[in-house]
DNA sequence: TCTGGGGTCCTAGGACCC
DNA sequence: TCTGGGGTCCTAGGACCC
Protein backbone atom coordinates (compact mmCIF):
# COMPACT_ATOMS: atom_id res chain seq x y z
CA UNK A 1 0.00 0.00 0.00
CA UNK A 2 0.87 3.49 -0.75
CA UNK A 3 1.17 5.26 1.92
CA UNK A 4 0.17 9.14 2.46
CA UNK A 5 2.90 11.89 2.79
CA UNK A 6 2.25 14.04 5.23
CA UNK A 7 4.28 17.87 4.73
CA UNK A 8 4.54 20.66 7.22
CA UNK A 9 5.10 23.85 5.23
CA UNK A 10 6.48 26.49 8.24
CA UNK A 11 5.78 30.48 7.44
CA UNK A 12 7.05 33.16 9.42
CA UNK A 13 4.25 35.86 9.75
CA UNK A 14 5.43 39.31 8.50
CA UNK A 15 8.96 38.33 8.61
CA UNK A 16 10.62 41.16 8.23
CA UNK A 17 8.42 43.46 10.31
CA UNK A 18 8.15 40.57 12.62
CA UNK A 19 12.13 40.49 12.83
CA UNK A 20 12.66 43.77 13.36
CA UNK A 21 9.93 44.40 15.82
CA UNK A 22 11.68 41.43 18.08
CA UNK A 23 15.46 43.07 17.64
CA UNK A 24 13.49 46.34 18.56
CA UNK A 25 12.15 45.20 21.72
CA UNK A 26 15.58 43.04 22.44
CA UNK A 27 17.30 46.78 22.21
CA UNK A 28 14.28 48.84 24.44
CA UNK A 29 11.93 50.06 22.38
CA UNK A 30 8.61 50.44 24.00
CA UNK A 31 6.50 49.77 21.13
CA UNK A 32 5.98 46.40 19.53
CA UNK A 33 5.23 47.63 15.83
CA UNK A 34 3.31 44.41 15.25
CA UNK A 35 1.05 46.42 17.22
CA UNK A 36 0.89 49.42 14.97
CA UNK A 37 -0.08 50.40 11.54
CA UNK A 38 3.48 50.01 10.08
CA UNK A 39 5.99 48.74 7.92
CA UNK A 40 9.10 47.68 6.41
CA UNK A 41 9.88 49.90 3.46
CA UNK A 42 13.73 50.47 1.52
CA UNK A 43 15.02 54.16 1.45
CA UNK A 44 12.63 56.54 -0.46
CA UNK A 45 15.83 59.11 -1.35
CA UNK A 46 17.14 56.36 -2.94
CA UNK A 47 14.30 55.32 -5.14
CA UNK A 48 14.07 51.97 -2.57
CA UNK A 49 10.84 52.68 -1.68
CA UNK A 50 8.19 49.75 -1.84
CA UNK A 51 6.91 48.03 0.73
CA UNK A 52 8.95 45.04 1.63
CA UNK A 53 6.10 43.72 4.98
CA UNK A 54 3.71 45.31 6.18
CA UNK A 55 1.50 44.19 10.15
CA UNK A 56 -1.90 43.16 10.53
CA UNK A 57 -3.14 46.75 10.86
CA UNK A 58 -1.55 48.25 8.02
CA UNK A 59 -2.62 45.45 5.75
CA UNK A 60 -6.18 46.33 7.34
CA UNK A 61 -5.99 49.40 5.89
CA UNK A 62 -5.32 47.78 2.10
CA UNK A 63 -1.67 48.59 2.45
CA UNK A 64 -0.07 45.53 -0.42
CA UNK A 65 3.53 43.83 -0.10
CA UNK A 66 5.38 45.84 -3.05
CA UNK A 67 3.20 48.87 -3.31
CA UNK A 68 5.41 52.15 -3.22
CA UNK A 69 5.41 53.90 0.40
CA UNK A 70 4.34 56.81 -1.20
CA UNK A 71 0.89 55.23 -2.16
CA UNK A 72 0.70 53.21 1.41
CA UNK A 73 1.26 56.51 3.53
CA UNK A 74 -1.78 57.60 1.23
CA UNK A 75 -3.84 54.82 2.36
CA UNK A 76 -2.86 54.92 6.27
CA UNK A 77 -1.54 58.98 7.27
CA UNK A 78 -0.23 57.51 11.02
CA UNK A 79 1.92 54.32 9.04
CA UNK A 80 5.24 54.29 10.61
CA UNK A 81 8.33 53.07 8.35
CA UNK A 82 10.97 50.90 9.36
CA UNK A 83 14.22 49.79 7.20
CA UNK A 84 15.01 46.30 6.38
CA UNK A 85 17.92 44.37 8.11
CA UNK A 86 18.73 41.76 5.98
CA UNK A 87 21.53 41.08 8.26
CA UNK A 88 19.71 40.02 11.25
CA UNK A 89 17.00 38.04 9.03
CA UNK A 90 19.50 36.21 8.21
CA UNK A 91 20.73 35.67 11.60
CA UNK A 92 17.45 34.51 12.90
CA UNK A 93 16.40 32.26 9.32
CA UNK A 94 19.47 30.35 10.26
CA UNK A 95 18.57 29.72 13.98
CA UNK A 96 14.91 29.29 12.57
CA UNK A 97 16.19 26.57 10.15
CA UNK A 98 18.35 24.86 12.53
CA UNK A 99 15.71 24.29 15.47
CA UNK A 100 13.69 23.25 12.43
CA UNK A 101 15.94 20.48 11.31
CA UNK A 102 15.61 19.07 14.60
CA UNK A 103 12.34 17.59 13.58
CA UNK A 104 12.80 15.68 10.50
CA UNK A 105 16.51 15.11 8.76
CA UNK A 106 13.84 15.66 5.45
CA UNK A 107 13.91 20.09 5.63
CA UNK A 108 13.55 22.19 2.17
CA UNK A 109 14.29 26.09 2.80
CA UNK A 110 11.87 27.95 -0.07
CA UNK A 111 13.19 31.44 1.13
CA UNK A 112 14.69 33.29 3.90
CA UNK A 113 11.39 32.62 6.13
CA UNK A 114 10.18 29.82 4.96
CA UNK A 115 10.74 26.08 4.63
CA UNK A 116 9.05 22.49 4.29
CA UNK A 117 9.55 19.50 6.55
CA UNK A 118 8.95 15.97 5.52
CA UNK A 119 7.16 14.28 8.64
CA UNK A 120 6.00 11.49 6.61
CA UNK A 121 7.80 8.54 8.20
CA UNK A 122 8.28 10.07 11.64
CA UNK A 123 4.94 8.27 13.13
CA UNK A 124 6.71 6.00 15.47
CA UNK A 125 8.63 9.23 17.21
CA UNK A 126 5.26 11.46 17.54
CA UNK A 127 1.74 10.14 18.19
CA UNK A 128 0.10 13.30 16.67
CA UNK A 129 1.78 15.54 14.23
CA UNK A 130 -1.08 17.83 14.87
CA UNK A 131 -0.34 18.59 18.15
CA UNK A 132 3.38 18.37 17.55
CA UNK A 133 2.90 21.09 15.07
CA UNK A 134 1.04 23.12 18.34
CA UNK A 135 3.93 22.74 19.84
CA UNK A 136 6.47 23.77 17.15
CA UNK A 137 4.80 26.88 16.74
CA UNK A 138 4.50 27.77 20.43
CA UNK A 139 7.92 26.81 21.08
CA UNK A 140 9.36 29.18 17.71
CA UNK A 141 7.55 31.71 19.71
CA UNK A 142 8.90 31.35 23.44
CA UNK A 143 12.64 30.61 22.01
CA UNK A 144 12.91 33.51 19.56
CA UNK A 145 10.00 36.10 20.03
CA UNK A 146 8.03 35.87 16.66
CA UNK A 147 4.83 33.63 15.69
CA UNK A 148 4.49 31.25 12.54
CA UNK A 149 2.16 29.68 10.34
CA UNK A 150 2.36 26.18 9.80
CA UNK A 151 0.47 24.23 7.15
CA UNK A 152 0.21 20.60 7.19
CA UNK A 153 -0.75 18.58 4.24
CA UNK A 154 -0.13 15.22 2.12
CA UNK A 155 2.05 16.93 -0.42
CA UNK A 156 4.16 20.15 -0.47
CA UNK A 157 1.13 22.45 -2.68
CA UNK A 158 -1.46 21.92 -0.43
CA UNK A 159 1.13 22.35 2.75
CA UNK A 160 1.75 25.58 1.62
CA UNK A 161 -1.51 26.50 0.78
CA UNK A 162 -2.86 25.71 4.50
CA UNK A 163 -0.53 27.90 5.84
CA UNK A 164 -1.33 30.87 4.29
CA UNK A 165 -5.20 30.27 5.25
CA UNK A 166 -5.90 32.38 8.37
CA UNK A 167 -3.03 34.32 10.33
CA UNK A 168 -0.99 34.89 12.25
CA UNK A 169 0.58 32.23 14.97
CA UNK A 170 -1.83 29.43 13.55
CA UNK A 171 -2.21 25.42 12.55
CA UNK A 172 -3.84 24.40 9.16
CA UNK A 173 -4.30 21.00 7.51
CA UNK A 174 -5.46 20.96 3.82
CA UNK A 175 -5.81 17.04 3.74
CA UNK A 176 -6.69 15.11 0.14
CA UNK A 177 -10.15 15.14 1.75
CA UNK A 178 -9.88 18.48 2.70
CA UNK A 179 -9.32 20.26 -0.67
CA UNK A 180 -12.81 20.27 -1.91
CA UNK A 181 -14.19 22.21 1.11
CA UNK A 182 -11.26 24.36 2.53
CA UNK A 183 -9.39 25.12 -1.31
CA UNK A 184 -12.12 25.20 -4.02
CA UNK A 185 -13.93 27.99 -2.11
CA UNK A 186 -11.47 30.18 -2.41
CA UNK A 187 -10.63 33.23 -5.02
CA UNK A 188 -8.69 31.32 -7.94
CA UNK A 189 -5.52 34.44 -7.23
CA UNK A 190 -5.27 32.30 -3.92
CA UNK A 191 -3.79 29.49 -5.84
CA UNK A 192 0.08 29.44 -6.06
CA UNK A 193 1.81 29.92 -9.12
CA UNK A 194 -1.80 32.27 -10.28
CA UNK A 195 -0.11 36.34 -9.98
CA UNK A 196 -1.82 39.12 -11.35
CA UNK A 197 -1.58 38.60 -14.90
CA UNK A 198 -2.92 34.63 -14.92
CA UNK A 199 -6.01 36.17 -12.45
CA UNK A 200 -6.93 38.13 -15.12
CA UNK A 201 -6.89 36.04 -17.83
CA UNK A 202 -8.82 33.24 -15.72
CA UNK A 203 -11.61 35.58 -14.72
CA UNK A 204 -12.32 36.25 -18.30
CA UNK A 205 -12.32 32.64 -19.22
CA UNK A 206 -15.52 33.10 -16.34
CA UNK A 207 -13.08 31.16 -13.76
CA UNK A 208 -13.56 33.09 -10.54
CA UNK A 209 -12.27 30.43 -7.95
CA UNK A 210 -10.10 27.49 -7.71
CA UNK A 211 -12.85 25.14 -7.77
CA UNK A 212 -14.16 26.54 -11.22
CA UNK A 213 -10.32 25.97 -11.67
CA UNK A 214 -10.02 22.45 -10.34
CA UNK A 215 -13.60 21.56 -12.73
CA UNK A 216 -12.04 22.92 -15.82
CA UNK A 217 -11.53 20.53 -18.94
CA UNK A 218 -7.56 20.18 -19.11
CA UNK A 219 -7.22 20.70 -22.56
CA UNK A 220 -9.50 23.86 -22.29
CA UNK A 221 -6.79 25.03 -20.23
CA UNK A 222 -3.63 23.53 -22.04
CA UNK A 223 -5.32 25.59 -25.42
CA UNK A 224 -5.12 29.42 -23.32
CA UNK A 225 -2.31 28.50 -21.18
CA UNK A 226 0.38 25.86 -22.50
CA UNK A 227 1.43 23.20 -20.54
CA UNK A 228 0.97 25.82 -17.76
CA UNK A 229 -2.12 24.99 -18.02
CA UNK A 230 -1.51 21.78 -16.80
CA UNK A 231 0.33 22.90 -13.76
CA UNK A 232 -3.11 24.94 -13.20
CA UNK A 233 -5.10 22.38 -13.40
CA UNK A 234 -3.07 19.90 -10.93
CA UNK A 235 -2.18 22.79 -8.23
CA UNK A 236 -6.23 23.46 -8.19
CA UNK A 237 -6.87 20.03 -7.45
CA UNK A 238 -4.29 19.91 -5.12
CA UNK A 239 -1.92 17.57 -7.46
CA UNK A 240 1.51 17.82 -6.64
CA UNK A 241 4.29 15.07 -6.14
CA UNK A 242 7.53 16.68 -5.71
CA UNK A 243 9.80 15.48 -3.36
CA UNK A 244 11.08 17.62 0.11
CA UNK A 245 14.68 18.03 -0.79
CA UNK A 246 16.92 18.64 1.58
CA UNK A 247 20.46 18.78 -0.39
CA UNK A 248 21.23 22.50 -0.82
CA UNK A 249 20.44 22.92 -4.51
CA UNK A 250 23.43 25.03 -6.20
CA UNK A 251 21.81 28.35 -7.67
CA UNK A 252 20.96 28.32 -11.72
CA UNK A 253 22.15 32.01 -11.78
CA UNK A 254 23.58 34.43 -9.51
CA UNK A 255 23.20 37.87 -10.29
CA UNK A 256 23.05 41.47 -8.64
CA UNK A 257 21.87 44.69 -9.86
CA UNK A 258 21.30 48.44 -8.36
CA UNK A 259 18.93 51.03 -8.73
CA UNK A 260 20.30 54.39 -8.97
CA UNK A 261 19.25 56.97 -7.02
CA UNK A 262 18.91 59.21 -10.23
CA UNK A 263 18.68 58.05 -13.74
CA UNK A 264 22.01 57.68 -15.07
CA UNK A 265 23.60 58.21 -18.91
CA UNK A 266 27.28 58.38 -17.65
CA UNK A 267 29.79 56.14 -19.34
CA UNK A 268 32.08 56.19 -16.35
CA UNK A 269 29.69 55.71 -13.91
CA UNK A 270 27.95 52.76 -15.27
CA UNK A 271 31.21 50.73 -16.13
CA UNK A 272 32.48 51.82 -12.80
CA UNK A 273 28.79 49.70 -11.26
CA UNK A 274 29.36 46.63 -13.71
CA UNK A 275 32.73 46.01 -12.54
CA UNK A 276 31.54 46.22 -8.33
CA UNK A 277 29.27 43.82 -9.97
CA UNK A 278 31.12 41.41 -11.47
CA UNK A 279 33.39 41.72 -8.27
CA UNK A 280 30.67 40.73 -6.43
CA UNK A 281 29.04 37.78 -8.29
CA UNK A 282 32.31 36.40 -9.42
CA UNK A 283 33.46 35.83 -5.77
CA UNK A 284 30.13 34.45 -5.20
CA UNK A 285 30.62 32.05 -7.81
CA UNK A 286 34.33 31.15 -6.63
CA UNK A 287 33.05 30.56 -3.33
CA UNK A 288 30.37 28.04 -4.59
CA UNK A 289 33.37 26.45 -6.71
CA UNK A 290 31.41 26.84 -9.55
CA UNK A 291 32.18 28.26 -13.45
CA UNK A 292 29.81 30.27 -16.11
CA UNK A 293 29.47 29.85 -18.96
CA UNK A 294 26.83 32.53 -19.85
CA UNK A 295 26.86 36.26 -18.73
CA UNK A 296 24.38 38.80 -18.99
CA UNK A 297 23.92 42.75 -18.36
CA UNK A 298 20.08 43.58 -17.62
CA UNK A 299 18.68 46.82 -17.60
CA UNK A 300 15.96 48.93 -16.71
CA UNK A 301 15.66 51.97 -18.63
CA UNK A 302 14.12 55.50 -17.24
CA UNK A 303 10.73 53.87 -18.27
CA UNK A 304 10.60 51.05 -16.43
CA UNK A 305 11.68 48.66 -19.90
CA UNK A 306 13.46 45.45 -18.82
CA UNK A 307 16.28 44.91 -21.48
CA UNK A 308 18.64 42.15 -21.29
CA UNK A 309 21.72 40.61 -23.24
CA UNK A 310 23.92 37.89 -22.76
CA UNK A 311 26.52 35.76 -24.07
CA UNK A 312 27.34 32.11 -23.95
CA UNK A 313 31.32 32.09 -23.73
CA UNK A 314 33.66 29.73 -24.99
CA UNK A 315 34.77 28.34 -21.79
CA UNK A 316 33.12 28.53 -18.41
CA UNK A 317 35.36 30.64 -16.14
CA UNK A 318 35.01 32.21 -12.70
CA UNK A 319 37.97 34.93 -13.02
CA UNK A 320 36.62 38.38 -12.57
CA UNK A 321 38.82 39.81 -15.24
CA UNK A 322 37.57 37.62 -18.13
CA UNK A 323 33.94 38.05 -17.03
CA UNK A 324 34.13 41.66 -16.82
CA UNK A 325 35.53 42.03 -20.29
CA UNK A 326 32.96 39.99 -21.46
CA UNK A 327 30.33 41.82 -19.76
CA UNK A 328 31.71 45.69 -20.41
CA UNK A 329 31.91 43.87 -24.47
CA UNK A 330 28.33 43.10 -24.12
CA UNK A 331 27.16 46.26 -22.50
CA UNK A 332 29.18 48.77 -24.64
CA UNK A 333 27.61 47.05 -27.83
CA UNK A 334 24.50 47.18 -27.06
CA UNK A 335 23.78 49.98 -25.14
CA UNK A 336 22.14 52.93 -27.16
CA UNK A 337 22.58 56.03 -24.24
CA UNK A 338 19.29 55.79 -22.99
CA UNK A 339 19.21 57.02 -19.52
CA UNK A 340 19.12 53.53 -17.12
CA UNK A 341 17.21 53.63 -14.04
CA UNK A 342 18.88 49.98 -12.80
CA UNK A 343 21.70 48.00 -14.58
CA UNK A 344 22.61 44.22 -13.04
CA UNK A 345 24.54 41.84 -13.88
CA UNK A 346 23.53 37.73 -13.77
CA UNK A 347 25.89 34.39 -14.40
CA UNK A 348 24.51 31.07 -15.40
CA UNK A 349 24.58 28.17 -17.39
CA UNK A 350 27.29 26.94 -14.49
CA UNK A 351 29.52 23.76 -14.24
CA UNK A 352 31.51 22.51 -12.00
CA UNK A 353 34.71 22.42 -13.27
CA UNK A 354 36.88 24.44 -15.39
CA UNK A 355 36.43 22.83 -18.34
CA UNK A 356 38.20 24.83 -20.95
CA UNK A 357 40.02 23.63 -23.23
CA UNK A 358 43.75 25.05 -23.59
CA UNK A 359 44.32 26.17 -27.08
CA UNK A 360 48.14 27.25 -28.10
CA UNK A 361 47.64 30.88 -27.67
CA UNK A 362 45.29 31.55 -25.05
CA UNK A 363 46.65 32.20 -21.53
CA UNK A 364 45.39 30.60 -18.14
CA UNK A 365 47.66 30.59 -15.54
CA UNK A 366 46.76 28.78 -12.70
CA UNK A 367 48.21 31.43 -10.91
CA UNK A 368 45.43 33.73 -11.70
CA UNK A 369 42.75 31.68 -10.21
CA UNK A 370 45.44 31.52 -7.22
CA UNK A 371 45.95 34.89 -7.15
CA UNK A 372 42.34 35.37 -7.28
CA UNK A 373 41.34 33.35 -4.14
CA UNK A 374 43.96 35.41 -2.22
CA UNK A 375 42.04 38.48 -3.02
CA UNK A 376 38.98 37.48 -2.12
CA UNK A 377 40.19 36.40 1.34
CA UNK A 378 42.22 39.57 1.96
CA UNK A 379 38.70 41.15 0.77
CA UNK A 380 36.52 39.46 3.50
CA UNK A 381 39.17 40.19 6.05
CA UNK A 382 39.65 44.27 5.48
CA UNK A 383 36.34 45.30 3.55
CA UNK A 384 35.78 45.40 0.37
CA UNK A 385 37.98 46.28 -3.02
CA UNK A 386 41.19 46.99 -0.85
CA UNK A 387 43.07 44.85 -3.22
CA UNK A 388 41.68 45.04 -6.91
CA UNK A 389 43.85 44.39 -9.85
CA UNK A 390 45.11 47.64 -11.59
CA UNK A 391 44.10 46.86 -14.83
CA UNK A 392 40.44 47.08 -14.37
CA UNK A 393 40.92 49.87 -11.63
CA UNK A 394 42.70 52.03 -14.48
CA UNK A 395 40.02 51.05 -17.19
CA UNK A 396 37.51 52.74 -15.39
CA UNK A 397 39.42 55.57 -13.63
CA UNK A 398 38.20 58.74 -15.95
CA UNK A 399 41.27 60.74 -15.18
CA UNK A 400 43.54 57.82 -16.26
CA UNK A 401 43.90 57.73 -20.71
C1' DT B 1 8.74 61.47 -2.03
C1' DC B 2 6.41 56.77 -7.65
C1' DT B 3 7.51 51.80 -8.74
C1' DG B 4 13.69 46.68 -4.89
C1' DG B 5 16.36 42.67 -5.54
C1' DG B 6 17.33 37.77 -6.19
C1' DG B 7 15.66 33.89 -8.08
C1' DT B 8 13.04 29.96 -11.46
C1' DC B 9 10.73 28.45 -15.48
C1' DC B 10 8.58 28.86 -20.05
C1' DT B 11 8.06 30.38 -24.91
C1' DA B 12 8.83 32.41 -29.46
C1' DG B 13 11.81 33.05 -32.94
C1' DG B 14 16.23 32.93 -35.39
C1' DA B 15 20.37 30.39 -36.89
C1' DC B 16 22.10 26.32 -38.27
C1' DC B 17 22.46 21.38 -39.56
C1' DC B 18 21.11 17.36 -42.19
C1' DT C 1 17.55 24.78 -59.58
C1' DC C 2 12.45 27.82 -57.04
C1' DT C 3 12.61 26.89 -51.58
C1' DG C 4 10.34 20.76 -46.95
C1' DG C 5 10.80 19.48 -42.34
C1' DG C 6 12.78 17.82 -38.04
C1' DG C 7 16.00 18.72 -34.51
C1' DT C 8 19.12 21.50 -31.60
C1' DC C 9 21.07 25.48 -29.63
C1' DC C 10 20.81 30.12 -28.30
C1' DT C 11 18.74 34.63 -27.01
C1' DA C 12 15.22 37.97 -25.32
C1' DG C 13 11.40 38.72 -22.80
C1' DG C 14 7.71 37.74 -19.64
C1' DA C 15 5.26 35.58 -15.67
C1' DC C 16 5.72 34.03 -11.26
C1' DC C 17 7.68 33.47 -6.40
C1' DC C 18 9.42 35.56 -1.77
Amino acid sequence: MNKERVIFHIDVNNAFLSWTAVKMLKEGSPIDIRNIPSIIGGDESLRHGIVLAKSPIAKKYGIKTAETIYSARKKCKNLKVYPPDHHYYHEMSNKLMKYLSNYSPLLEQLSVDECFLDMSNTNYLYDNLIDLAYKIKDEIYTKYGFTVNIGIANNKLCAKMASDFEKPNKVHTLYNDEIETKMWVLPVNDLFMVGKKTAEKLEMLGINTIGDLAKCDISFLKKHFKSFGQLLWEYANGIDNSPVINIEEANKCISVSETFEVDVDNINRLRNTLLEQVEKVTKALRKEQMYAKTVAVTIKTYDFKNLSKQIKLDNATDITEEIYKNILNLFENFWDGTKIRNLGVRLSNFTDRCDRQLSLFEQYDEKDHNVQKIIDSVNDKYGKNTVMKAALLNKNDPNIS
